[in-house]
DNA sequence: GCCAACGTTGGC
DNA sequence: GCCAACGTTGGC
């Protein structure tokens, strides 16, 4: 079993959205980074827990507890002309973006950024180290561990 | 809005 | 393959 940490735009989907949504789920539509989608296409099974991260808003941080619910299958927003995420060069035949479906389980206080910082045993957090922008980073069980405890 | 850091593109 | 230019991310 495996850890992740995914962020999302409360804009545009915010963990309250997906506790919204029908049996709590939500594909991880929209990465167009190779990286983070090869965790999603390559190494993110079923199960596998997800810390649900708010971006680019006032209070950034950890906003709740998710599950992997379904391995990846081909992000349909690259298909659709109409949409910011429209790839002209993936096919159906050849799909270049990838998504995951994860499911929320339990909403949780915001653990902010700053705080996450401040945490001694965080040190080595990839989504901390400097310039770290990728929106899909994997998180270590002693990682996992200490921030279910500051819950 | 600013800016650091990183990823992608495309000419050579 | 190199690398400059450009675009994006994301905190502040």
């Amino acid at each position: 079993m495996a850890y992740w940490l995914m962020k999302s735009e409360p804009s545009e989907v915010s963990f309250d959205d997906v506790l919204g949504m029908p049996g709590k789920r939500v594909l991880w539509f929209g990465v167009r980074n190779y990286q983070a989608r090869n965790f999603m296409m390559r190494d993110m099974k079923k199960k596998d827990g997800v810390l649900f991260y708010h971006s680019t808003c006032a209070e950034p941080g950890i906003v709740g507890i998710a599950e992997v619910s379904h391995l990846a299958i081909p992000d349909e927003t690259q298909f659709d002309a109409t949409s910011k995420y429209f790839d002209p060069k993936a096919t159906r035949e050849t799909p270049r973006w990838f998504n995951v479906e994860i499911k929320a389980l339990k909403k949780t206080r915001l653990i902010s950024l700053a705080e996450l910082r401040e945490h001694e045993g965080l040190g080595e957090m990839k989504l901390l180290a400097r310039g770290n922008r990728l929106s899909i980073t994997p998180v270590t069980e002693k990682e996992w561990n200490a921030i279910l405890k500051m819950l």
